[in-house]
DNA sequence: CTGAAAGCGCTAACAT
DNA sequence: ATGTTAGCGCTTTCAG
């Protein structure tokens, strides 16, 4: 690919003015500037941006670290981080930690190496420690956390207030009538999967609702405990309960099949809330109700937090905690008073 | 952050030296190694791959294009090339043209600048001209075509046999018995979309089973487009078709949707198939039947593809044309003899 | 086995 | 307004 002093020995000047057009920083004469720029055609010229980034010391380049990429939570806030960083004019590199804290510290290091000017992570979670030590922080470029805020450390977030929308689920169903609601929650070695679960007590206590134990069921991201847990939930000699509420969409959407492989209907059997939309939303029938995050601004307002961090350059001012609200999408699912019948 | 200088005066080796340590390409005395080591560790050094690349001409990172990550077929496309990728020791970098030729380009162009190895696409598509020249074909690093092979072009590719894919799927509900077999397409711009609507005919023609106009109705991947077509076609007053076959999941999906709008059932009052995962798949009552593509493997293969082009180094070869076989996943939504209602 | 030095492509003084 | 030049951090000869 060509450089600049081959565009140089094409257009007849020196180097320096080559830069001076391309960068645009300096005045070149139009004579000179038309010249170079038919050199640009000629040669199909593109900057070298790793012998700019060298020389300048800025990449225009953001990282970002999400935990699974198939999980369509990500996808959206990727989109909404993408079109910020976009709009502001940097890059966005986007990696998968599939999980896993040692491949999560393996990502950043590369993003460091690559020397990103800054990290949105939404941290792989696992063990409370791993949380906590997310690739030795304190050095390299700022990072902002997504979804999932790190406990203890002072530093930049974007995420939804997990308690109060967990509330407004749980607190829909009080207002239903409901009174033996289960929850289904995901690894509860994430903060804000305990958050939501402290979310369900704080209704059920606002509610004058006792908690009780055997309706908190502890779950995970995987598929078959999840089923296995609501399996035995379901049909537990007590009796099931009149309603489930589930904290996550990966583990909602694995509730509500085995709601349904139990023979049960929603919200004919049992009511159902789940957080997040169920990949195809306002599709099933009976529709489901759901907490929504807003998933483009949790990406979107990340990236202008972190750029602001990175532009105003004000490294030990106090963090940005931007908690977002979550809003309740009112559907057949929860709803006893309609209890519709379709295939 | 520290740099092999900073490294070198620490060590009190030169930067050389510290080179020659950390590149691990040539040997280096027990002794002196260890001290640079140390160094590493006290200084929390990370190589500036910056500087690497710009000296060795190489970056070890591959680029990656899709129309709109958001669709739940391209992340998992991500997943396979990722892994392969990181099987070999490459960075993929991945980027969203978000259906939009123009975009496109500018993405290409910002990975021919970050000096990627090869890249991995997925055209945009949209205008017959759009797809033909993917922002200047031609220079540049090698380019792999997935899921979307351009007409014309000889070019590396790994995509599905569509056609078969297609007559595979029509062939199921013919051998169910179906003659009126609708079809609904994604924009027939796209020459994938052209191929599964060949396969439909071939499968058709080769049963026996006339092909009418009024049975194809060309679609997009617009929700609304979409339903009103579907709308249309199966309250036509012709009387519905006894099958609908889609030949994408997001026109799927949305196919699905019209079919339970207007009150009927699968398969009860018509026989349903799609291309590509509901994203719940297996979750629907009834089940959908699918036309699985092997995601995973068509984003493997295509990095396999691309490393061999970029390592051995043949730049004339003929192309690598990889096409994947699909497979028919047979569930409820096809089956007339056992038509469940369940809601 | 180690040190010194050149140079990758670009930008940004500085000099003309 | 244009040309000249130093140097970003690293690898890689080439000497020693």
């Amino acid at each position: 690919m060509a450089t600049q002093k081959e565009l140089a020995k094409l257009a007849g000047v020196s180097a320096g003015t080559v830069s001076n057009v391309i960068s645009g920083s300096v005045r070149v004469s139009k004579g000179y500037r038309e010249k170079v720029l038919s050199a640009v055609r000629a040669l199909n010229y593109q900057p070298n941006l790793i012998a700019r980034s060298l020389k300048t010391n800025r990449t225009r380049t953001l990282g970002m670290v999400v935990p699974d990429i198939t999980i369509p939570f990500f996808p959206k806030i990727v989109r909404g981080a993408e079109s910020a960083a976009r709009e502001r004019g940097y890059f966005l590199i986007v990696l998968d930690s599939e999980h896993n804290h040692a491949r999560e510290v393996d990502m950043m290091n590369l993003l460091r190496s690559q020397r990103v000017e800054g990290i949105l992570l939404v941290a792989a979670g696992g063990s409370k420690e791993a949380l906590e030590t997310p690739g030795s922080v304190g050095y390299g470029p700022p990072i902002v956390y997504l979804d999932r805020v790190p406990r203890g450390i002072e530093a930049d977030s974007v995420s939804v207030d997990d308690r109060k929308a967990a509330e407004m689920g749980v607190s829909h169903l009080l207002a239903r009538g409901h009174t033996e609601i289960a929850i289904i929650t995901g690894p509860l070695t994430l903060k804000n999967e305990q958050e939501r679960l402290r979310g369900y007590r704080q209704a059920l206590q606002r509610g004058g609702v006792p908690v009780r134990d055997s309706l908190i069921w502890p779950g995970s991201f995987n598929r078959d405990d999840v089923v296995r847990i609501c399996h035995r939930g379901l049909l537990r000699p007590a009796g099931r309960p009149s309603a489930l509420f589930a904290t996550n969409g990966v583990t909602g959407l694995e509730a509500l099949r085995s709601i349904y492989a139990a023979g049960l209907e929603t919200p004919r059997d049992i009511a159902f809330v789940t957080f997040d939309e169920l990949t195809t939303d306002d599709f099933f029938q009976p529709g489901i109700t759901s907490v929504l995050q807003p998933t483009f601004d949790i990406g979107h307002r990340a990236v202008e937090v972190l750029l602001n961090r990175i532009e105003k350059g004000r490294p030990n001012r106090t963090p940005d905690k931007i908690r977002l609200p979550a809003t309740l999408v009112v559907r057949e699912s929860s709803d006893l008073r309609s209890p519709k019948t379709r295939p």
